[in-house]
DNA sequence: TGTACATCAGTGAACGCGCGTTCACTGATGTAC
DNA sequence: TGTACATCAGTGAACGCGCGTTCACTGATGTAC
């Protein structure tokens, strides 16, 4: 895509920041990111790094971007040879959450831990990658639902009209047409999984309190499929 | 309990210390803690605020304690005048927790979100006021139970032998006898609670994408519970 | 193909600010006789 | 009850360090004629 050298250059240290970024981020955290540091890393003068990113602020939207786009492939990825069966594909989908989450700390914490105080992810940008996992999440309650393999909660949650409004707003958005109780549990996984795993990557449980997180999780996540509707 | 001026003056000021600490963890968060900030605040010079606290991360200790105890007394208070009836109290309880997380998100961010980096809560200070929600959480558990409430998952989860020794630590710990598939869906509701109530605090759904976040929080909880094994 | 001009990356100094922690000190409060 | 001594809260200066951002500048790269 760059054609000329300096292109390529300009390409190429605009790579590296966000690479000594991300490094920052996993060692001193979202607070402490400094483009001094990272200017010093990089070999060059601390304001030199200004030809390349307008503020501390634009660096941490490019760190965002970049931690929600490798869940999302880490994601994608693990799907490729998973098998043609929704269940499992949740599965698959939530272990990969995890894996990476907790291969990535900082980046899985500055997604979806406390928000750096101080600064607002700009939405324009963050939307479409942070919203990645969830379609996909989505996309497989509706095949899971087309297929027959849910039971519907009896009796059925009664949801209100406003409420409702918004989950027709969900449906259209993704061309999905689940039925209110689905889009419900389907939250509720979704919020569910991101508490499991917070709860491993932030160490929410004591250190040795189980013997054997992973066994724990694949429990955990059972449990929230049936939750879902999947008949045991 | 202070009998000298001296005695009650000092207890006054580290009252008052922890007090500025919560207030600059609401406005700056964790990492941006300052003790020279406190003592501006307390109207001391700086290095006099080291009479009362030995260092920074000792600050940061005292405020995780004060945290969790808040915490847990929100939930105490709000289970007095609960009826006696499990599912009902497990509500209420779970209705207090995110009440008072959304009321003190930085609180709750400290607690439950991305640890502050090149810090780690001593473990001997932090623990008894840590798990007083899952003490009362296992509780309730048990009772449930016990009346005979709570359905099986059927087939039952396969436990390892490992992850079962833990589970019976945690039974003689808190002196209950619950069966392994109930401390298991424990743990989870007892996770996912924190996914619900994190997705809230930290805005993990875009601002405006649920009309009644309160009532999809129930919803939520309705879910959870019937997962637990509460008969619908 | 060669030249003139525009663009751009990186420099170095500066502004004005913050931090944690130590240290020798003063003066008030508490205690033992 | 009075005095001598010990304890302790708070001061002010200092050490050595960090930060974001702006600005006028040099020298190399790219482009239009």
């Amino acid at each position: 895509m760059p054609t000329t050298p300096r292109a390529r250059a300009r390409a190429q240290t605009m790579e590296d920041i966000v690479r000594i970024g991300r490094a920052h981020l996993a060692s001193d955290g979202a607070a402490a990111l400094s483009l001094r540091a990272v200017a010093r890393d990089l070999g060059v003068v601390s304001s030199a790094v200004y030809r390349y990113v307008r503020s501390r602020d634009e660096l941490l939207t490019l760190l965002v971007i970049d931690g929600y786009n490798a869940l999302g492939d880490a994601v994608d990825a693990a799907l490729v040879g998973a098998p043609d069966e929704p269940r499992e594909r949740l599965l698959v989908l939530a272990r990969a959450v995890r894996t990476w989450a907790l291969a990535e700390p900082a980046r899985y914490g500055l997604l979806f831990g406390t928000p750096v105080p101080g600064y607002d992810a700009p939405a324009e940008q963050t939307m479409m990658p942070g919203t990645r996992v969830i379609v996909t999440m989505q996309a497989l309650f509706g095949q899971a639902y087309e297929r027959g393999l849910l039971t519907a909660p009896d009796p059925l949650p009664v949801v209100s009209g406003a409420l409702s409004g918004s989950f027709e707003v969900i449906r259209r958005e993704f061309g999905l047409d689940l039925p209110d109780w689905l889009v419900t549990r389907g939250v509720t996984l979704w919020a569910s999984l991101f508490g499991l795993v917070s709860g491993d990557v932030f160490d929410m449980y004591g250190g040795g309190t189980f013997a054997d997180r992973d066994e724990l999780f694949e429990l955990q996540m059972a449990a929230l499929l049936d939750m879902l509707g999947f008949r045991p």
